[in-house]
DNA sequence: TGTACATCAGTGAACGCGCGTTCACTGATGTAC
DNA sequence: TGTACATCAGTGAACGCGCGTTCACTGATGTAC
């Protein structure tokens, strides 16, 4: 569930006939997510399908955003503050249960996935595809989400008195593998999900023995 | 550069103002892939635009596919099997000559990804994107690739004395991380290559160290 | 409190465009006799 | 070899559609006096 800060009401309201009572960019941003999901990408809305969805005319969508370009890297960012956001809390609570941190940070991701404010599927699946601006947008949210769980993995790496080869690069490979994974997911069951679950926190353990074994290695003492 | 067998010729061809000599398959599954590029994805180029380059009438375009998404789908399969031959010839190069299997082959892939006939381009940027046929065509070539994959890597393993632990999720790792770096890496000039090829070919290097060293956790003697 | 006025969020109609798809056609090529 | 004919890969014109964008507008809300 995502913060009060962060959370926009999905809800649809129908419009009144003769005008609409006040459209903010919320509305608009609110109106862009319901519409994306496993079928539809952010980059294949309309300007005219967010105004349909939204309740207003087509030339009223100019009021709040310049292009379609410009309401969808609001949106990219909005989704990005809100993953980071998410699963830090779902990190640091695990630190303090003592309980596995790769697993409980996995786990949320699902389900931060098939939560029906659909905004992690805004960042997963507009990376690879739209405007420059889109794809830097998605690049700079990834490169955030990088930074923090870089500054985590350290830390983590430290309580169990161990170190880590090349921290930067384990929390680019170990994000680049969770989003890979989390485009993929979206087209898949739910009912696949703890076997995904399972998958990935191996993959994820995998890079970080390696990365603690090579460290070893290169200072044995 | 791609074997004869998977090889098309890109080259554009001057159409005849009266009727064009004869159009094939080939020459439109060409003329899209002279169209893809950085900036458009294969499920962003219109029928009539494929046919533009390609030097036909929109309507002959139905001769050859029933729709943009029957030829996707051809160049997807084409794509795929390209990729498989040619990381499949560098591998056992890098046997032969006892170098680094995961440089070379990292080496190989970005190599690949600059060739000019673009065919790797499709498979990078079309899997999160586009029809469920489209996709499910990408999900394919990528099993093809893992499970060629896994079985090297165990040979591999074997050939130096060691176990790894759950091959299967190795080798998917290793895919989804080289295809996200490969995806990222369209995007970036080619100048930055070299410090991809490093940064990846660590990543992969922390993946196989891991699960050898899980291996020899759970079976240490 | 009432009145005149400026502001500006929202409007409906219209534009030109590229799209996918259909239609009846044409004329070169291959085949039967 | 020559002739009649079927085939079918390619054609140009036309269709209806949804798109992004523009235009002059309207009428509720807030402000100044």
């Amino acid at each position: 569930m995502p913060s009060p800060e962060t959370a926009i009401d999905t809800t649809a309201e129908d419009a009144s006939p003769a005008r609409r009572a006040g459209i903010s960019r919320q509305d608009l941003l609110a109106a862009a997510l319901r519409l994306v999901g496993p079928h539809r990408s952010l980059s294949s809305l309309s300007l005219r399908e967010v105004a349909r969805e939204a309740g207003i005319a087509p030339n009223s969508f100019y009021r709040q955003f310049r292009d379609m370009d410009e309401l969808a890297v609001a949106l990219i960012d909005l989704a990005g503050r809100s993953l980071r956001q998410i699963i830090g809390q779902a990190r640091r609570r695990a630190l303090r249960a003592s309980s596995s941190v790769i697993r409980l940070s996995v786990e949320t991701f699902m389900e931060q996935l098939r939560a029906d404010d659909k905004l992690l599927h805004v960042l997963l699946r507009e990376g690879m595809v739209g405007s420059d601006a889109f794809k830097a947008a998605v690049e700079r949210e990834l490169t955030y989400f990088e930074d923090e769980l870089k500054v985590d993995l350290i830390r983590l790496a430290a309580a169990d008195g161990a170190t880590l080869h090349e921290p930067a690069l384990v929390s680019k490979a170990i994000t680049r593998l969770v989003f890979a994974a989390g485009a993929s997911a979206m087209d898949l069951p739910p009912a696949r999900d703890p076997e995904l679950v399972d998958q990935l926190s191996t993959m994820l353990r995998m890079i970080l023995t390696g990365s603690r074994a090579m460290a070893a290695e290169n200072a044995p003492r």
